[in-house]
DNA sequence: TAGATTGTTAATCGATTAACAATC
DNA sequence: TAGATTGTTAATCGATTAACAATC
């Protein structure tokens, strides 16, 4: 998480993906560069910002030109680690794990599910793709032998700290967790939560004060 | 988003849901009175924090005892708009839709779907649960007839924003999009976000820069 | 009452924005 | 070269944390 030594903020890394998401429109319209002004104008962050954020990996940028499209495209993806390839299981092929499982842009990243582990024996068995849904009983030793960078947890909130606890046994490196709750988890395994509820709730929130005015 | 006149950042906003999930657990386990030193233990803000974001809606505490955990809760369900009943379409009825009309916790917090839509002749006529999957021609009169608050966007990022133009047409109240696009929504209705190749990404870029240690 | 803990003000910290010299 | 735009430092803004008087 740093530039010799400088450390970059979660924000930073947040808006990261969104600067990537833009400038592969622009690709797709021939757009081969842009200025932080320009592209303030259509991502929403100031053109001040865009230079920080981008100035904590390295001058991409050409003064008196902008930046060149293609090429902070790229550099982004590298940063973000778009260049690597990475295994990954899915745990829960309930009907949110087998959505993420057919959800095949993952797979276009570099994302690549090996696997699939439950522990209804109704599941076991099937195929989502050609991904197969195993034993949970096998996953760890399957982790370890399939080197397996990443579990997806998709199982309820009852069984995810216990699923969290045996990727960690088997030396995983990141856990991506939908399930409604927050793991217990040693701070060298990479955790990514996404609390469906929460952003629900918000939105919840919002229709609530916002009728007010 | 207001308390007589004080603006809520968002910042508090989204921590919200999460003391609620806290709570809850704590109420599960029969404890009905918590102080904010206690929680700051359990949900890892500092108490400070926890009593600044609590104050900006009201005093729920008490000197010299705490917070009553079930009050409390309450409150927060209150504040976030949990005391409502929202209904809801699923537009999209690919595997993320039907995992999301599946998920019965949703219903169990007020958000009642009521019908999907697609577009696909295939899905037509389908049923998930007891909601029917129906044709997209007949979403913008579905909505009004029937009073819809909010729709959730489970299409791919080519037909998001026409959808999201019919459903601001039908004027819906609020936009959960899991499509991987940034919509373009007036500001009166709310939207929320769900970006899930993001969140994957912010997990890839700690992956990377962690194991450089 | 004495102890505990809130509610709230003040201090600090970090993130965003503004400004501008450097330079393509 | 002159104009444009970056990279970077300085100023501002907002969010978090600390401190403590109020009070249960």
């Amino acid at each position: 998480m740093e530039k010799g030594n400088i450390k970059i903020s979660m924000a930073v890394i947040r808006r990261l993906p969104k600067y990537r998401r833009y400038l592969e429109e622009l690709l797709d319209k021939g757009i081969d560069r842009i200025s932080s002004r320009e592209l303030s104008k259509i991502i929403g962050f100031t053109a001040s910002q865009i230079r920080q954020d981008l100035n904590n990996f390295g001058g991409f940028g050409q003064q008196g030109y902008g930046y060149n499209v293609a090429a902070l495209y790229e550099e982004i993806g590298k940063i973000l680690g778009l260049d690597n390839r990475y295994s990954t299981i899915i745990v829960g092929a309930g009907n949110l794990g087998q959505a993420i499982a057919n959800y095949t842009n993952f797979e276009k990243s570099g994302f690549i599910p090996k696997a699939m582990f439950d522990i209804n024996p109704r599941l076991i068995g099937l195929r989502i793709r050609d991904i197969e849904v195993m034993d949970s009983d096998k996953m760890e030793e399957y982790i370890k032998e399939n080197n397996i960078d990443i579990g997806i947890i998709c199982t309820n909130k009852e069984r995810a700290q216990d699923v969290a606890d045996q990727l960690i046994r088997s030396n995983i490196k990141g856990i991506w967790n939908f399930a409604p709750t927050d793991l217990d988890i040693p701070e060298n395994v990479m955790t990514e939560n996404v609390h469906l509820s929460e952003s629900l709730y918000t939105l919840s929130f919002l229709l609530k004060h916002n009728s007010l005015e």
